[in-house]
DNA sequence: ATTCGTTTTTTTTTT
DNA sequence: AAAAACGAAT
């Protein structure tokens, strides 16, 4: 019996169904933990092992790197089949190396760079100064907004229907950026599927090309795909296709970059037509933590209706531990962790998660201090860093000397005496003669465009210097002809940037290893302009396209901290949520957004379902927060989950809504547990204390204020006395009930 | 032109 | 708290 084999029997019925599906299209409803990967990849191995498809002939795509690169190490384990000649990768990455093999059909230069969020943000604000806009009423942000929001909706500036001043304003930005773009040969990341979808519709050859070609379609993460990712997938379909979607409505969480959950009804009547598959048998958590986030998501309306069951066990119930401060919940979370290492739990299956970046700072450092090893996912990557930034902007430039921005970004850095005036001079001359900056150096005169002309006769010797070079080497030499290499080393605290910039190098090496799939792109589109595409390119795309995972030290046993975002499609044995409190879980961001409370439960949703064994979730009274201490509320998630799932580590204080204040102990604690409890419970707890009168700082209940960022509100509760007063109050539906320090908070009395 | 010090703003999540 | 933007001095 092969592994394949092997694999298959060990499928359940409904799992079965779904991989031996007919040729049809399909939705496949997973549940968190329902084996939905597993599907996936053996309905591709079994495509192939009966013959029904070749590799060539399927197309699998996904949202993230870490899911391409799984979803190849998995199939590859099944069947051997050399998965760099298929098609699996993520919309970009798919969509790069479309248009990389067709650039003439899509009007790009053979090396077109992608600008990051970073990049295309900075290219903008060029543009906006250039145009003389006032950037307090058009905000780089919000027009970067606009832009993307739009092409991800799949329209080009003209499409978009103004009818204000305002936003023809924006309009016309939107329109000038593009021709910026297009002029300095670069691409942002929904230009990346805008460009291959418009080539798709326009170009019916083409079309009709990979419509025969891709005789299967495979879809991850469904439910996280936006309007212009559909009609790409509806433009590459034709009726024989078979299109498989897998998805889960309750783990869409990409809503703020224009993510449709409707999609998947859409694609229940357009493509699958009733055929869907509902996997709802959970192998991965016990019954307690899968019954919390069940009751969880019951509270969303709109769902398309699905119960996940397990026959594991309940476990041991969700543990829940309120803190006095983020330090104090560091402190119980490392113990926890330590205890757990103790218990023989490997590092790498204890995973720390929160709802933004920021939060990792405090449990960081608690985990440095306890000497445990960690690795932080997410924040700034190592693509991102910017010396990074600097050596790739240098290697862009001698790639395409028009890329603008990263012109802008190396011309003066390190620094060669080229200010600001000139930079404008240079920048009237280009748009008055319509090319790049770099072209635009051959009519300034003066010492400063001496100045410039020896900033492009370098980029163009390192060109020259570098042609027959491979690429670790042209890193290098970048480093060193550059003088980033130099100006660093100068630097007192410049250590830690020279060892990237020697790691960037490495980085060269390696990408040179894995590459390889520029011989698939000449072999797979006959008849289309196959390019060669030069190792540096593709190397600059991968910089743009994955941004690194920002540690190299990936296989050291290290306790994982990450997002809950980058934390979905993953699991660990034992999992902490921090930080449940209003304001951060739901997210005070997202309060205004339509939808957006769904948005942030099915986030904790994810969250929950991340566990197999052990779960623990905690939250702060106070925390550290944009540089000043703010007093959090418990999370309205919290109050939705069931006692009976349930452990309370601390006493479970009343809160505003008066919700049941009742303890729940059923004994059982570890050691642990209680020294921690021991120690919640002997430091003042503000809870316990009565307000006195006159000592509230002035303020008393049911007054009104006004404050910077909530707007006015009511005070409906206080707590503490003196400096230490707190006031609960009520800023309306939209803010809701903030708990402030009145000695902090600027409040101004109405 | 560059550097240094001060002020202001910003902080969700990601390809 | 940290980064970015701004402004004054060199």
């Amino acid at each position: 019996m092969t592994v394949f084999d092997q694999n298959l029997a060990d499928l359940n019925p409904t799992q079965l169904e779904a991989v031996t599906l007919p040729h049809q299209s399909a939705l496949i409803l997973a549940g968190a933990g329902s084996g939905k990967t597993r599907v996936l990849t053996t309905r591709m191995a079994w495509l192939m092992q009966t013959g029904q498809a070749s590799p060539a002939s399927i197309l699998a795509v996904t949202f993230t790197n870490k899911a391409a690169k799984e979803m190849t190490t998995r199939l590859s384990s099944l069947l051997p089949v050399n998965t760099r000649h298929m098609w699996i990768g993520t919309f970009h990455g798919l969509c790069n190396r479309f248009l990389r093999a067709h650039h003439k059909d899509a009007n790009l230069p053979a090396t077109f760079q992608i600008l990051d969020t970073q990049d295309q943000l900075s290219a903008i604000k060029r543009l906006l100064k250039g145009m003389n806009i006032d950037t307090e009423r058009f905000k780089p942000k919000e027009v970067q907004y606009f832009i993307n929001g739009n092409k991800e909706e799949g329209l080009r500036a003209n499409d978009v229907i103004a009818d204000d001043f305002f936003r023809r304003k924006l309009v016309e930005i939107f329109s000038a950026y593009e021709a910026q773009c297009q002029r300095e040969g670069v691409v942002d990341f929904p230009e990346l599927l805008l460009r291959a979808y418009e080539v798709l519709k326009s170009n019916e050859a083409l079309r009709t090309h990979y419509q025969e070609r891709f005789t299967h379609i495979l879809v991850d993460e469904f439910q996280d795909t936006n309007a212009l990712q559909y009609a790409w997938l509806k433009l590459l379909s034709s009726p024989r296709t078979a299109v498989m979607a897998v998805g889960d409505d309750d783990q869409s969480i990409y809503g703020f970059r224009g993510a449709r959950v409707e999609n998947m009804r859409l694609f229940e009547q357009e493509f699958a037509q009733g055929h869907v598959v509902k996997l709802e048998q959970n192998y991965r958590s016990y019954g307690h933590i899968l019954g919390a986030a069940n009751a969880l998501i019951r509270e969303n309306a709109n769902r398309l209706g699905k119960e996940l069951w397990t026959d594991r066990g309940h476990g041991e119930a969700v543990r829940v531990y309120e803190a006095d401060t983020d330090l104090s919940e560091a402190r119980f979370v490392v113990e926890e962790i330590m205890a757990q290492i103790a218990n023989g739990i490997a590092r790498s299956d204890i995973a720390v998660l929160y709802r933004a970046n920021a939060q990792s700072r405090v449990i960081e450092h608690a985990l440095f201090n306890a000497g445990i090893p960690y690795r932080v996912y997410g924040g700034l990557r190592f693509f991102e860093r910017a010396e990074i930034k600097h050596a790739l902007a240098y290697l862009r430039l001698i790639d395409n000397p028009h890329d603008d921005t990263a012109f802008m970004r190396v011309v003066n850095f390190p620094t060669r005496g080229i200010g600001s005036r000139t930079i404008e001079l240079l920048q009237d001359y280009a748009r008055a003669h319509d090319c790049s900056l770099f072209s635009a150096v051959v009519g300034m005169s003066g010492t400063a465009g001496g100045k410039l002309a020896h900033f492009t006769k370098m980029i163009d010797g390192m060109r020259f210097d570098t042609q027959h070079l491979p690429l670790p080497e042209l890193v290098d030499h970048i480093n060193v002809h550059s003088g980033l290499l130099a100006h660093y080393k100068a630097e007192r605290e410049g250590q830690d940037r020279v060892d990237n910039l020697n790691e960037l190098v490495t980085a060269a090496a390696a990408f040179t290893q894995i590459e390889g799939y520029e011989s698939d792109i000449t072999a797979s589109t006959s008849g289309a302009d196959a390019s060669v595409l030069t190792p540096l390119a593709g190397f600059l795309s991968h910089a743009a396209l994955e941004a690194g995972d920002n540690q190299a030290q990936a296989g050291q046993d290290a306790v994982q901290l990450m997002t809950v975002h980058a934390a979905k499609g993953l699991e660990f044995h034992t999992v902490f949520i921090l930080g449940l409190e209003e304001g951060l879980c739901p997210h005070e961001n997202s309060l205004s957004d339509e939808g957006g409370v769904e948005e942030e439960r099915r986030l904790m949703y994810v969250a929950i379902t991340r566990a197999r064994n052990k779960l623990y979730m905690t939250l702060a009274r106070s925390r550290m927060l944009h540089g000043q201490t703010r007093y959090g509320v418990r999370s309205r998630f919290l109050d939705e989950l069931p006692e009976e799932h349930l452990k309370w580590l601390t006493p479970r204080l009343s809160n505003y809504n008066g919700g049941s204040n009742g303890a729940s102990y059923d004994g059982g604690y570890t050691a642990w547990e209680q020294t921690a409890m021991a120690r919640e419970q002997s430091a003042p707890s503000f809870g316990s204390h009565k307000a006195k009168e006159n000592t509230t700082l002035g303020y008393r209940m049911g007054q009104s204020v006004s404050h910077a960022k909530f707007g006015t509100g009511v005070i409906v509760k206080l707590e503490g006395s003196g400096e230490d007063t707190r006031a609960y109050i009520n800023f309306g539906t939209k803010v809701g009930i903030k708990c402030l320090a009145l000695n902090i908070a600027k409040l101004e009395r109405l």
